[in-house]
DNA sequence: CTTCGTACTGGCTTACATCA
DNA sequence: GTGATGTAAGCCAGTACGAA
């Protein structure tokens, strides 16, 4: 692998956002000098009218692309003499088709994370309502401890019994929750489980 | 008029050669 | 051997332009 080939592993298989990471000096959206008009230069193939290539063209093209994304010029070479193309041309068609595809791509991965995000609110919702539900389950559970606690104050008050049950009770009753605080916590701060702060983007 | 495909421009990197 | 410099080739984003 050489050099560039070893950078553009390094790149994202979407080349996203990766010439930035190559030339950031570019990245910036330095004002670009405009392109003058041209009809045909020395070095233009535009000299001859511009003309779509045959579909054989296109289907050898597409076949040696669907190998490859690269073109190395001893197969640029080949590939333009057996296609009766300009070398030219045959790097052009392939920088292009680079370029369509990775629009492609980032239009299926932009769909994937939109259907990802649908499901992420969907969960959202329902974490909420088992939370109102559990809410209003502790809600009645604090209403009977309340009950029995009066019930045991009525009939011996001041014994150091009634306060040994009634903690007993809480433990029992909230155990599996290890306290209000924390059985309520994220409900009402959020995510701040490590490595879940991401969801706070979809509060 | 819009969209798509082909070709070009300019900025940039990399590899290689040459020279002091 | 080594660092500086020049050059060719290739890549990309952005753009022009002809054809459908």
């Amino acid at each position: 692998m050489n050099k560039q080939e070893d950078q553009m592993a390094l790149i994202s298989p979407l080349y996203s956002g990766v010439y930035s990471q190559i030339a950031p000096q570019q990245a910036e959206s330095k004002p670009r000098r405009r392109r003058k008009k041209n009809k045909g230069g020395e070095n233009s193939l535009s000299g001859f009218r511009k003309r779509k290539l045959t579909q054989e063209q296109v289907d050898v093209l597409e076949l040696n692309f669907g190998n490859e994304h690269k073109l190395e010029s001893e197969k640029k070479e080949r590939l333009a003499s057996e296609l009766g193309l300009d070398p030219r041309q045959v790097a052009v068609w392939f920088q292009n088709r680079r370029t369509r595809w990775k629009n492609k791509k980032i239009v299926e991965e932009l769909s994937k994370l939109q259907s990802a995000h649908d499901g992420f609110v969907l969960e959202k919702c329902r974490l909420e309502s088992e939370v109102i539900k559990l809410k209003e389950k502790l809600c009645e559970a604090e209403k009977e401890i309340q009950r029995l606690r009066e019930r045991v104050d009525g009939g011996a008050s001041n014994s150091p019994i009634s306060s040994l049950t009634m903690e007993a009770m809480d433990t029992h009753l909230l155990g599996e929750f290890g306290g209000y605080e924390e059985a309520f916590y994220m409900a009402d701060n959020s995510y701040n489980i490590p490595g879940m702060e991401w969801m706070n983007l979809f509060m």
